[in-house]
DNA sequence: CATCAGTAGATCG
DNA sequence: CTTAACTGATCTACTGATGG
C-alpha cells in the first residue's frame, strides 16, 4: 500500500530585505529600494542583494553589480545590508511556524518549508486554510509580504510558492502536478541555473514537459548520472526528501574582496588571521570541529583556484589553524594566476557529535 | 567498487 | 552608441588514488 500523499507548505519573503528596509525607511514609499553588498573597493563596488518590486521593474535584479543598478536607476535608495536586522525579524516569523506543521525547515533566511500532512490528516483545504492564515498573520505582524506555495513535495512547493509574487498563493494537489509543471521554463526547477539552462536549451528543452519527455538516457549522457537523474526526477514533480527540522551546515567558509590585488601572500594575512579568528569561533567555538582546511583566491580575470588540505586529526586551535591557512596560501599564491582579486577559507568535514563531546569535555 | 582527497564548477540571493 | 560594472556563502560533481 502505497504511502498516503504529503502535503507541503512553503513560504518565500518577498523582496525580504528591500522589504524591511521600506519597513524601516517609511518616508521612502515605494521608491525604489535596492540593498548592497559593498565590497569596499571602491565607493561603488560590489553587487546588489535584494531589490524591490519597484527597482525589479527597472530590469535592477540580485546578483548585479551595484554600478549597472545605479545606471538602471539613479534615484533609488542605495543602501548596504543589514544582516543582523534581517536575521532576527526571520526568526521571529519563521517561529510562527512552528504548530502550523509537525515540522518546519528553515531553508534560508528568507524561506522556510512545513510539513502540514498529520497536522491537517491529509486535508489539502485545510492545509491551504491554515496556510492562508499565516500570510495574513505575518502581514498582519510584521508589515511584511510572502508567497506561499503547497505541493505534495518540497519541490512543487516550492516552485508554487514562486508562481505568483508578491503576496501570491498557489496550491498544487497531487493530480494537477503534470498540468502545473508542464509550461513552465525548465529554469524554475531547483538547480538549474544558466549554465544547465543554456545545456537544456542546447537540445532545444525549454520547458519542463520538454524535459519530462526526454529519455533519462539523454539527460544522463548530457549532464552525468547524478545531474541527469535529479533533472528526471523533477520534471515529474517527484522528490521524496523530507523536511528536516535542523540540517547541520557542512561547511562554513568567510570570502572577501581585497582592497587592493594581492601578488603575495605577506600583505593579506593579517586579514587572513582575523578572518580566521571569526571562522574558528563559528565552527569549533559551536563545537564543530573541522578535519578539512581550505582556500580559495579568485584572480583580477575572475579565474578561481583553491587548495585544501585533509587533517588526521581536528585542528584543535586557533594558532593550528593560522598555520594551517598560512601554508595552504603559501602554495595557492605559487600555483594561482596572478594577482588575487578576492580570497576565502573554508573549514567542513566536522566531526561527529561523539567525537564532538569528548574532545570538547577534553579542551574544557 | 566504495571511499577518500583535492579541485573546479554551479547556484542562490 | 555600446560596454562593463562583479559578493559572499554553500553545495556538489568530477577526477584520480587507494584499499577491500
Amino acid at each position: 500500500m502505497p504511502l498516503p500523499s504529503r502535503i507541503i507548505g512553503h513560504v518565500d519573503m518577498d523582496a525580504f530585505f528591500a522589504s524591511v528596509e521600506r519597513m524601516d525607511h517609511p518616508e521612502w514609499r515605494d521608491d525604489p529600494i535596492i540593498v548592497c553588498v559593498y565590497s569596499g573597493r571602491t565607493p561603488d563596488s560590489g553587487v546588489v542583494s535584494s531589490a524591490s518590486y519597484t527597482a525589479r521593474q527597472l530590469g535592477i535584479k540580485a546578483g548585479m553589480p551595484i554600478a549597472g543598478a545605479q545606471s538602471l536607476c539613479p534615484a533609488g535608495h542605495f543602501v548596504p545590508v543589514h544582516h543582523e536586522r534581517y536575521s532576527s525579524l526571520s526568526g521571529d516569523i519563521f517561529s510562527k511556524l512552528v504548530g502550523v506543521g509537525s515540522i518546519v525547515e528553515v531553508a534560508s533566511i528568507d524561506e522556510a518549508y512545513v510539513d502540514l500532512s498529520s497536522r491537517v490528516h491529509g486535508s489539502w483545504a485545510e492545509a491551504e486554510g491554515t496556510m492562508r492564515d499565516f500570510q495574513s498573520l505575518i502581514q498582519k505582524e510584521f508589515s511584511l509580504s510572502c508567497s506561499v506555495g503547497l505541493g505534495p513535495s518540497k519541490l512543487v512547493a516550492k516552485i508554487a510558492s514562486d508562481f505568483k509574487k508578491p503576496g501570491g498563493f498557489t496550491s498544487v494537489p497531487p493530480e494537477e502536478v503534470p498540468r502545473f509543471l508542464d509550461p513552465l521554463p525548465v529554469k524554475c526547477l531547483m538547480g538549474v541555473g544558466p549554465k544547465t539552462e543554456e545545456e537544456l536549451a542546447s537540445h532545444s528543452i525549454r520547458t519542463v514537459a520538454e524535459l519530462r519527455t526526454t529519455g533519462l538516457d539523454v539527460l544522463v549522457s548530457s549532464f552525468g548520472s547524478a545531474k541527469g537523474q535529479h533533472l528526471f526526477f523533477s520534471s515529474r514533480g517527484m522528490d521524496d526528501s523530507p523536511v528536516i527540522a535542523h540540517r547541520e551546515p557542512k561547511q562554513h567558509s568567510r570570502i572577501w574582496t581585497l582592497a587592493q590585488d594581492a601578488g603575495s601572500y605577506d600583505p593579506v594575512s593579517l586579514g587572513v588571521y582575523s578572518n580566521a579568528d571569526a571562522l574558528w569561533e563559528e565552527s569549533a567555538g559551536n563545537g564543530q570541529f573541522f578535519n578539512q582546511v581550505g582556500v580559495v583566491g579568485i584572480s583580477s580575470r575572475m579565474g578561481q583556484s583553491s587548495k585544501t588540505k585533509s587533517l588526521s586529526l581536528p585542528c584543535s586551535s586557533p594558532e593550528q589553524f593560522r598555520a594551517e591557512l598560512d601554508e595552504l596560501f603559501r602554495l595557492l599564491f605559487e600555483s594561482a594566476d596572478l594577482p588575487l582579486r578576492r580570497i576565502g577559507i573554508r573549514v567542513g568535514s566536522f566531526s561527529s557529535a561523539i567525537k564532538q563531546r569528548r574532545l570538547s569535555d577534553f579542551l574544557g
